[in-house]
DNA sequence: GCGTCGAATTCGATCGATCAAGTCGCGAGG
DNA sequence: CCTCGCGACTTGATCGATCGAATTCGACGC
């Protein structure tokens, strides 16, 4: 087989010698079209059109210092619990970015050494001392975790999908979802079906995101006047601890239906209802949170919280965008509300 | 608020300063350390150390031509059916780079203009074009679908994820899942378990993916003696279809198990199971194909042929690599044996 | 003592773009 | 008539690394 090559891509000074111009004005053309005469303009634009010149992305980031490149670390499957909604986000990510110009650059933690905590910064330091992004998303900023804060003190461009549960004074742009107005619809959404014993499956009480979920049922059961006690619970996010507690919960306080904190634990409902001849829907109500693949196809579907992952990521972009223009940003972050996806686990027979 | 700017990030020729040698020198000591002297070489990574310097990514890609940056096509939304694999996938050819020292950038097709038949290869041809990545990852080598064809004729460095279908000659590397050998793992692995009427629930004809995976079904039926006549269906890959296909069958068929094409048709098989107050497992045998989330928590979990991801992932990338150096490569790909997931969708009562 | 060889290191050019500072031509203003 | 200003375009330097070739240095043989 021969070896033949890839033809070289032409360059700016092709495109200038086709044109009969220099270099610098088809850099114009390029990034500042106003300064060129409409003539010469057309000239140039003609010469990259039959050359099919585009920019050299290296040349442009050495000179520029930008690479038009966003950073977005995976999380290891570890910590991969019900995440299945990273999927769509990452989705929505790259189309918002590529809406504004950017790509997406995925990286991981480094090796996960067994009996080691993972060091979750390595990854960003690699980027951040070779130039590689110019900005970050970080996506887990559950309590405790050091990304924010240490890209903060490095002075790295980032932006949270997040709120900054553990420091309110952080000061760095970021989006988030509102928990609270989520399982609250939810919550309306089953009182509305003539549930009224409506229980709380939830997250330990430590877990900033949980007890933001879990404010919104309270709320909307306060607002209806309803008693809560005795029917929230608070267990790990696993299919297991979902079905154990609902199980439990079912015999202590006798819900008529469950609004849960994450698809997992109600997934894990689904599991008990099975296990006792019940139907989800008809005899017993069950919402989810995160309105995963699994809720979307689970027998008989089921009724989920859908976070708004698409608007989530051209929030993301667009402070981004203003960030790197070291234009100011809003202090506060952007908290958007998510919608209801209803299904057959909250039908009513 | 003071807008400080990040510290400028130290250049080789800091490093060359502080450790009294040249720019050349540190550099060698980072890409052939072998031609230094150790004590050179000592006092230069102490100076590296001490700046916490990493070379720019934009300079060494403009010289060397290389970005280390493996391209991945996200498929939008619309193509994306059952394809709730994509996720593991990314991750563990993540993974997979990092360990040879690569990224991986995303990038989706281009804007979907409704009506218009969205445009596979602008994003691809940009690209390249612009040197932005090293190579590509192909996902979807579905019948008919021009990437690779597009790809070869421009000599640009890529790697199938799924067989040339279309052309057998096109001789391109690529790295594929063998679809029989895990149907066939599902057949027999229901045979063990004592069913003898089982179907086949798969994808309509001219899919070669869904044929190569219905010869698994065959072959291993035909092994025992058995009789396929009547127990195969083909359907669109939609929840729908495998719901209404599998009632159907039950009626015609009496099968006691079902192979599916996917998990998307296996859970609609346990819809139709579900409907009729069968249990799936010790009533109705069912093993999908994909081992989606889905398949792990859906009531009572589904048995499910599981694709080795992370080790297509690692193939690929060294796949790439022995193409990136111009070594040869198998003409033949690389072909890789599923597991099967084995839940509670064919325990036995 | 001198030439030779090879290992260790240095020097200058270069990748392809953009920035900063020019040059050129032309028309208006003094 | 000369200058000034401005629009349109050009020129040389630069970003930070690596490539290719040149240079220095010490050891060794004769």
């Amino acid at each position: 087989m021969v070896d033949d090559q890839p033809p070289l891509p032409p360059t700016l000074a092709d495109v200038a010698e086709l044109a009969g111009v220099s270099r610098q004005t088809v850099s114009n053309a390029i990034n500042s079209p106003a300064l060129l005469r409409p003539e010469t303009l057309a000239r140039v634009q003609h010469a990259i059109e039959a050359l099919g010149y585009a920019p050299n992305r290296a040349a442009r980031h050495l000179r520029t210092g930008s690479s038009r490149l966003i950073g977005l670390r995976m999380s290891p499957a570890q910590e991969f619990t019900a995440d299945a909604t990273m999927d769509r986000f990452v989705h929505a990510l790259v189309e918002a970015s590529r809406e504004a110009g950017y790509h997406v650059l995925l990286f991981s933690g480094g090796p996960v050494v067994a009996g080691e905590r993972p060091d979750l910064l390595a990854g960003y330091d690699a980027l951040l001392r070779s130039t590689a992004v110019d900005a970050f998303i970080v996506t887990d900023t559950y309590l405790g975790n050091p990304q924010a804060s240490w890209l903060a003190e490095r002075r790295a461009p980032f932006v949270a999908f997040g709120r900054p549960w553990d420091d309110e004074t952080s000061g760095h742009p970021w989006v988030d979802v509102d928990g609270a107005a989520g399982t609250r619809l939810a919550t309306e959404h089953l009182l509305e079906r003539g549930h009224q014993r409506i229980a709380w499956l939830g997250w330990r009480e430590d877990s900033r995101l949980g007890e933001d979920r879990r404010a919104g049922w309270e709320q909307a059961m306060a607002a209806r006047g309803l008693a809560t006690d005795g029917l929230a619970v608070r267990v790990e996010d696993t299919l297991d601890a979902g079905w154990t507690a609902s199980a439990a919960l079912l015999d202590t306080a006798a819900p008529t239906a469950f609004v849960c904190a994450s698809d997992t634990l109600a997934i894990g409902v689904l599991h008990t209802l099975v296990a006792r001849g019940l139907r989800a829907g008809p005899d017993v109500g069950v919402v989810g949170f995160d309105d995963s693949q699994v809720a979307q196809v689970v027998p008989p579907g089921l009724t989920s919280v859908r976070p708004p992952l698409e608007q989530v990521a051209v929030e993301l972009v667009r402070a981004l965008r203003r960030l790197l223009a070291h234009e100011p940003h809003q202090a506060e972050g952007v908290l958007l509300t998510p919608t209801l996806a209803v299904r057959g686990s909250t039908a009513r027979g």
